[in-house]
DNA sequence: AGATACTTGGGTAATTCGGGTT
DNA sequence: TCTGTCCGAATTACCCAAGTAT
């Protein structure tokens, strides 16, 4: 098993990783906009996690290689569905790591354990309410950067406002377009962090 | 990945525990700032508190893996059941990080984002199958680590044997005995940190 | 144009890193 | 395979001055 290694950056892998001077770097740190702790040696060292906040908060890109790839959870109760999207994602995104879940609970557990950076929600689960799940990511303070994109059988105002309201980036239609969940989670790339 | 068990560390396990090069550590501990023994063949060793202490004082990250402080979940669906446990475990055990679900979906997305090393588990909740979730956090490589305290009302040797088989340490009845689960807890491995 | 704050770059000393060899 | 030792290379801190934007 692979622990999930902190992962630290000195101030020039920082400043190249930004396109920054190493000496604006190290001014953040400084000035305690950017966390760091010290070697006994002096050199300063970030957090992977650290810095990611630090960009989201300010409204800076967030590097891919920093971030790593992104990682997309689709939770649908039909298994056909599932093959299929993931099968179109995978041509149409290889970059991207898919992971399903086919129940309420699996679902929820993989939330957090698969570090999911954004969620394809089926509107009408059994066991699940989407729109209260929706809530639930938003109010957690390790869920509510991912991006929730829900899916309906059909259209209904009703459910829609309900998920923007509780969150949701977008509410699309069954059966899934591939093309359009990709434009809408490259378009929302940098959420804002809550909190 | 380092166990919770040997009290002593080498100098590259020392390294990979905290993202730092060999021969750094090496001058830490040559420069007399890392306290460590060798052994008869010359291979230098440091004591778990020491590394600690010297983490600490350098203000540094300290891995979890290195001080095993335990993470404990609590899941019921009474709120008044939870606030007496937690005030319980936390004069019995200050050491521990508690944190409590009263939901099914709440629960279930902790496991995974408040990365607990144990859970306690009311078998009968509301929309939760306490032995499916067992099982579930068994099969799944990123859960099967956790410790499962399973908790009934009432004793019934069939639940109990299913909780057993789905990979429950142990089947405890309600009222929850703070000392009963901290002696399975440090039973298992789970025990307070050296100071 | 002035004032302030932010960013950048050079030069030296110290720390951290990594390879080759036992 | 792992660790120790040696040693040079790469990286970083620090100080200070200059450029840039608001």
């Amino acid at each position: 098993m692979i622990s999930a290694e902190p992962s630290y950056l000195t101030s020039h892998q920082i400043a190249d990783l930004i396109s920054v001077s190493p000496s604006t770097v190290l001014s953040w740190i400084d000035k305690r906009l950017l966390p760091a702790f010290r070697t006994p040696g002096g050199h300063r060292r970030v957090e992977r996690a650290a810095l990611v906040q630090f960009l989201r908060h300010h409204q800076m890109p967030v590097p891919r290689e920093l971030v790593g790839v992104a990682r997309l959870l689709i939770i649908d109760d039909e298994t056909v569905f599932l093959r299929t999207a993931r099968r179109q994602l995978k041509r149409a995104a290889p970059w991207l790591v898919v992971e399903t879940a086919e129940s309420a609970a699996d679902a929820l557990l993989k939330v957090g354990t698969f570090h999911a950076d954004a969620v394809v929600l089926d509107a009408m689960m059994p066991g699940m309410d989407g729109i209260e799940v929706c809530g639930l990511l938003r109010s957690g303070p390790e869920t509510a950067h991912i991006m929730v994109v829900a899916l309906t059988g059909y259209s209904s105002s009703e459910i829609e406002a309900g998920f923007k309201r509780a969150g949701a980036v977008a509410v699309l239609q069954k059966p899934l377009d591939p093309a359009a969940l990709l434009q809408i989670l490259s378009e929302r790339g940098l959420r804002k962090e809550a909190r």
